[in-house]
DNA sequence: GCCGATTTGTCCGTATGTATC
DNA sequence: CGATACATACGGACAAATCGG
């Protein structure tokens, strides 16, 4: 835990909005105020006011004040879509959030170097060793995600099957100390393979949501390349993109 | 123009980076160095850098530096892909950054009231005023895109369909003055209907990648509801997380 | 339409903590 | 250990937008 008064407030502000304390188009009181809540500089509230502008809760508008965007129904929206592709969030951390049962199979395993084709879409250096893992994540008795992930081995020095059988990331986290800290994505849409249909169960659909994954550890260091192949029902991605506060 | 110093930082410091004075993998010069050059405070040029970490062109390392992690080739990756969703991009300036020819076509526009159906998805008052265009957009002479939009008739009073086959953004905020300050969206794949066979030109696909948007005025006001349906050839988002500097 | 109070936006200078080397 | 670099936080100043009288 990060542990910082602007994160506190942050907390604070996102849980009594969720909560509905600040109701949608409410605006929440004004940096001042909050600021004499708070005990803390109007700086201070305005970074944490700033996280909950960049994730769509609120905006400000200057004269004003700052009004809620959040509603309840933006959580969990109509239809029965069980995954969203959150920021930054692991399939077990998910998996957990929805309280589905669920399963990692490891279908393949393996050490090796790089190739001009893996290096040029992952961005890793022709040559580099790296371990090659592919997993079938199965939610309730379902086969619903392929996962063909690619890690450094400079970073990642040991790894087993085992381990990814469980969440990789906290094997990484916990037993090497590697953060993911930036991560860029890609999402796009693509025929279903052999492949596919041959793992997962794909029912009547032909094509997948399909995310391309290249993460960064705290010393910014690409050490992760992953295609993520997800049934289409079993995909959602949500995103606020904002204006202003933002350099354009 | 926004004209703020930091935003002039963003775009100086982004520029650099792209035409590769500071290369992939390189440190920019230290806050306090580039505070001295540009003659300003720290906190300014923390403020620009803040921007390009959430856009993943840099990644900060305590007690070492900020790290580029921006590439030639993120910018247009491998394959012939053509559009990119951006943050906050209208099909025009997309088609206008691809140089392709491009024409839209409105096959509906109507002014109605929003129903319970609709309310729930919009997130606009059931019996709201509002005009309801479906449009369908031709790339290369192919017919790619069909976009169902609702504008909220109370911040949008005035429009026509030859205003919807221009670039309705663009008439919004020269005319009505109307400015999307923040949109959420969501992504996901669905079948093909009978209508995006009969508008578009599906090829061998029977899956679409479905993007529905809702975009808030700077009053904060919801005033548009668009459901955009791509064909999977012709979608492409690109994201990114950062853990560092967000409240967690 | 003007004025003044309120509120957010930008910017500055400074101090202290923490991580890296 | 000291120097460097980023992280957090404070306080103050002025600009710009909004709103009510």
């Amino acid at each position: 835990m990060p542990r910082s008064k602007f994160g506190d407030i942050y907390n604070d502000l996102k849980t009594k909005i969720e909560q509905g304390d600040y109701p949608y188009q409410s605006l929440v009181p004004s940096e001042n105020t909050l600021a004499a809540a708070f005990g803390c500089s109007r700086n201070t509230v305005r970074r944490a006011l700033a996280g909950l502008i960049e994730t769509g809760y609120v905006q400000a508008i200057q004269g004003k004040g700052v009004r809620v965007l959040y509603r309840a129904a933006d959580r969990r929206p109509a239809g029965k879509v069980p995954f969203t592709l959150g920021r930054l969030e692991s399939f077990y951390e998910m998996a957990a959030r929805f309280r589905t049962s669920y399963q990692t199979r490891v279908v393949h395993f393996s050490m090796t170097q790089a190739d001009a084709v893996l290096a040029q879409a992952s961005g890793f250096a022709v040559g580099a060793d790296v371990y090659h893992v592919q997993r079938v994540r199965v939610v309730d008795g379902r086969a619903l995600i392929m996962d063909e992930s690619y890690f450094l081995r400079s970073v990642v020095p040991t790894l087993t099957p085992e381990a990814a059988e469980q969440s990789i990331y906290a094997y990484l986290e916990r037993e090497l100390g590697v953060q993911i800290t930036t991560s860029k994505r890609t999402i796009t849409v693509e025929h279903a393979t052999a492949a596919d249909r041959l793992y997962l169960e794909m029912d009547d659909y032909d094509c997948l949501a399909v995310v391309t994954n290249q993460a960064f550890n705290s010393d910014g260091i690409l050490f992760e390349y992953t295609v993520s192949r997800y049934h289409p029902e079993y995909f959602r991605f949500q995103d606020t993109a904002c204006r202003s506060r933002k350099p354009r």
